[in-house]
DNA sequence: GCGCCGCTTCATTTTTTATTGAAATCTTTT
DNA sequence: AAAAGATTTCAATAAAAAATGAAGCGGCGC
């Protein structure tokens, strides 16, 4: 049977459950609280995931992680995410690349495990330096470049095109000193 | 002959040197730096707006027209910037949305001509507001389901989702007081 | 009111991006 | 050092997003 998905990635609960919990929530609560409170908190971070233009299923395992109580491994994940080894395997390093995860190790555990950085200070740091700045710097060296084009131009038409670069780059220097202080202001 | 284009789109440079300066400056510079200078520049507003998860189009049109010494007809858009009609169209739709740009009247021109709003404040104000804030507000409302689900659980699993929820809408608040500071700092 | 011009909408096509799973690589255990 | 297990990589596939252009709308001048 392949796998299907609407509004978050359905979760194979039967084996979530056993998994996850050492087997004494399996009769704890009604059938799928757990499960529905993990899909929406899912569908949180998918949301966020989306909005700064990173693939789903990086939000998706991150929600996952966040919510779970325990550390995963990859192998848990992709089952109960129901994904496929590869993006599980690249959703995770993406994941670690802006140290939005942590590996830890799981006593009696061969393969790593995985929890989310408790810290979002931490975790929209780690996003910023990792996908912002060199976006900043790339234009930056832009503007360099069309500052050399603009000495080029006759004398009368210099001024026009000077001031609109040095707007551009008064912006971007005002994105370079805002986003440090934004991310001193998240106290979480 | 079909369109093509590689880093940013390529205009037609003869007629958009006759048709955005009274013919004078036809022979005044090196025959393309203005060209060049526009795409570069062009390419800067792109590059932004990938970052935002706004289509090229609507980057390429900004670009041009924040570089633009006079207001822009959409016919004079569409073809400098070799695009279609439904692009041109609905890049000006979206860029009218977030008051990224106005519609000016040229005395004499009978259609609607366009230029770029000179505040990047207002700018990025209209972009949180009609970008961003949906998803904060849809956010919220998640967060209500959530908590209601967690009010089903057997209670002493309660504290641990309970945490969780809370801090996510503290994120959630840090964001809606954050956003509208940030913009308070941006001075162009 | 009629016809024209410019704009918008929308079904279709194209392009880009993400996901998959099998093969290659690296790691640990025996 | 061999074998098994886990992870990464990568070429192929699937899904999503954006561009296109023709058809439809609406206002303006005649």
């Amino acid at each position: 049977m392949k796998s299907f998905r609407c509004a978050g990635r359905l979760r194979a609960i039967e084996s979530a459950e056993t998994e996850s919990n050492n087997g004494k929530a399996a009769l704890s609560s009604q059938p799928g609280t757990r499960e529905l409170i993990e899909r929406e908190v899912g569908e949180v971070f998918v949301r966020a995931a989306r909005l700064v233009g990173v693939p789903r299923s990086v939000g998706d395992i991150f929600g996952l992680l966040y919510v779970s109580s325990e550390p995963l491994s990859m192998e848990q994940i992709r089952t109960r995410l129901d994904m496929s080894l590869g993006s599980a395997s690249q959703g995770l390093r993406q994941l670690r690349a802006f140290r939005a995860i942590k590996v830890v190790d799981v006593p009696g555990e061969r393969r790593g495990h995985f929890v989310a950085e408790p810290s979002f200070r931490r975790l929209v740091s780690g996003f910023i330096q990792e996908e912002i700045r060199p976006h900043l710097e790339s234009g930056q060296e832009r503007l360099e470049r069309i500052r050399e084009l603009v000495a080029r131009m006759p004398p009368e038409e210099q001024a026009f095109y000077r001031k609109k670069v040095d707007q551009l780059e008064k912006l971007h220097r005002t994105g370079d000193r805002l986003l440090p202080m934004l991310v001193s202001l998240i106290k979480i």
